[in-house]
RNA sequence: GGUCCGUUCGUCUAGGGGUUAGGACGCCAGGUUUUCAUCCUGGUAACAGGGGUUCGAUUCCCCUACGGACUACCA
């Protein structure tokens, strides 16, 4: 394929929804994938939506997703500006040569007019559209109706106009999806859509298609609920005489369990995120979670992302981003909406987990550990701090399990799990335990193997059985029946602190 | 209401005119582990319904049902 370009053209009205971060994959993956280009572009039409913070998040969450654009407002500006509201005139341009083409026009209606036509009609049970019906009918006010002077009269006095684009009639428009396929569309049910809005701004429209052509936009892909407005996009390349895009409309995200897409709501109630990073909305301060915060990878984000309507058609699930670029192709995109599933991005995570390095994980772990610990109790367990992660983090799904999976190891038990001791300690355990400490006090060498060796030995050799001194000990040092190798605890805590944990033990049970 | 799009296990999905309809998540059971978890093995569970076309349809066509999107001077 030549010279692919694809943008990503988000509204900055508030932190982008994981759905949007999915758009903005595929349009980067399809991208890569070409050796095209990956534009993102602000489409900040509507004055009244405009969120300040908003853009800055978009550009944060598609760095820390890996995903950044190749151009962009700041970033190789070849085709800029790239925020919509910095292209006033050029859309102004476009506008007026419809205009003197006949194929839009200007219409003085109110919005009060209009709703008051669709409440008229709505009553009646009948659907207001303008369009063909009724622009020319003399009820609405358009430049269709009224005289050239007329009009150039209204204009003068500073009437508020916009301008509609006049959809052509009695086409069965044909188009192609190359997702969906073939899509056909009787014009005659279109309505005559705002190109040009009274505040001097265009429409999304009109914006996007001027925007798409003079960025040299190959291809347009984005989400379904884009699908309805194809065909006026298609018409107006056809009246700019432009070669239109190829489109590909992506399947909606749905709602884990209930009706609809997937909101902001959703996550709140069900306790997942929808936004890749935390956003505190300046208005409000209410803070929305994020994936990020969450303790998810990045990896794991785009890996369940790309696997939302797109697979590979293998049985392989786990995909880097390289993979997926490699891999990736739209025509293996589904067309039905994917329910999300909060469960199977926990599973990514454990995946990715496993995956990382210790250092990294150790490294990570800090910050969490020095929440809970004094400073000193960080240096003195420094350099085990690797080790110890080694031996937890198969049982853990995200870095913040650590702590609750090795706390042992930074202080001794506060309290005993109530039921193992109830059934681990017995009568006779003080003695054996006694005697265990006797055992441990006289090992030289202080390594998991030897104190194994060791301890085992005795175990046999004392005829006590297993049972009886393995639950006790690790309650001792644990302070409830879970966590790693025994003896591995043992030499990390070192023969001085597993001692005088066991003393603590027969003091406190 | 109108227009458009869709429909395979609970969920994400593979497949495709003749298959024991495959995998993953979840769930359940067994095994390993002196503990817990991991891990391994196994199990549970699906072609929305009705008509065609065909020797044969889950697969192709039509209808219905259901789901979804859109229907703003929002994107």
């Amino acid at each position: 394929m030549s010279n692919v370009r694809v943008r990503f053209a988000p509204s900055p009205t508030g932190p982008l929804h994981i759905g949007g971060v999915r758009t903005a994959l595929f349009n980067y993956l399809f991208a890569k994938k070409h050796n095209g280009t990956f534009v993102l572009r602000i489409e900040d039409t509507d004055q009244n939506r405009y969120v300040a913070n908003a853009e800055q998040y978009i550009m944060d969450s598609l760095e820390w997703c890996g995903i950044a654009p190749d151009e962009t407002v700041g970033v190789n500006e070849k085709f800029g500006p790239y925020r919509q509201s910095e292209r006033k005139e050029i859309y102004k341009k476009y506008a007026q040569q419809l205009i003197d083409d006949g194929k839009a026009y200007y219409a003085f209606d109110t919005a009060e007019a209009l709703d008051a036509e669709r409440k008229g009609h709505e009553e009646k049970g009948k659907t207001f559209i303008y369009n063909w019906h009724n622009r020319e009918k003399g009820r609405l006010i358009n430049s269709l109706v009224l005289s050239v002077d007329e009009v150039q009269t209204r204009i003068e006095n500073g009437d508020k106009y916009v301008v509609r684009f006049k959809t052509p009639t009695n086409v069965s428009l044909e188009m192609n999806d190359i997702i969906r396929g073939k899509i056909t569309i009787d014009t005659n049910t279109l309505d005559d859509k705002i190109l040009f809005k009274s505040d001097g701004m265009p429409t999304y429209h009109l914006a996007n298609i001027v925007d798409d052509h003079l960025m040299e936009i190959s291809h347009v892909i984005r989400g379904e609920e884009w699908l309805p407005s194809m065909a006026l996009h298609v018409l107006l390349y056809q009246a700019f005489e432009w070669k239109a895009p190829e489109f590909a409309h992506l399947p909606l995200i749905l709602k884990p369990t209930g009706k609809g897409k997937l909101s902001k709501r959703d996550g709140d109630k069900l306790g997942f995120p929808v936004f890749p990073l935390a956003y505190t909305n300046e208005a409000t301060n209410e803070v929305s979670r994020g994936y990020k915060e969450d303790g998810y990878f990045s990896d794991t984000v785009i890996n369940f992302l790309a696997f939302l309507g797109w697979n590979p058609g293998t049985e392989q699930e786990l995909f880097s981003l390289e993979e997926l670029i490699a891999n990736f192709d739209l025509a293996r995109v589904n067309k039905s909406g994917a329910r999300f599933d909060p469960d199977k991005t926990k599973w990514y995570n454990q995946q990715y987990l496993q995956q990382k390095p210790n250092e990294k994980l150790a490294e990570l772990f800090k910050a969490v550990i020095e929440k809970n610990v004094t400073s000193s109790a960080v240096e003195r367990s420094q350099n085990k701090l690797i080790e110890i992660v080694g031996l937890i983090k198969e049982r853990a799904t995200f870095v913040s399990d650590f702590w609750d999976l090795s706390k042992f190891f930074f202080q001794a038990p506060m309290e005993y799990d109530a039921k193992a001791s109830k059934k681990q300690w017995k009568e006779a355990t003080p003695q054996i335990m006694s005697d265990l400490i006797k055992v441990l006090s006289e090992i030289e060498d202080f390594t998991a193997t030897n104190v194994e060796t060791i301890v085992k030995g005795w175990i046999t050799s004392s005829e006590l059985g297993f049972g009886k001194v393995m639950p006790p000990f690790r309650l001792s040092l644990v302070g409830a029946m879970s966590g790693p190798d025994l003896f591995k605890i043992a030499e990390l805590l070192g023969q001085e602190e597993t001692v005088s944990r066991i003393e603590n033990a027969i003091e406190k049970l």
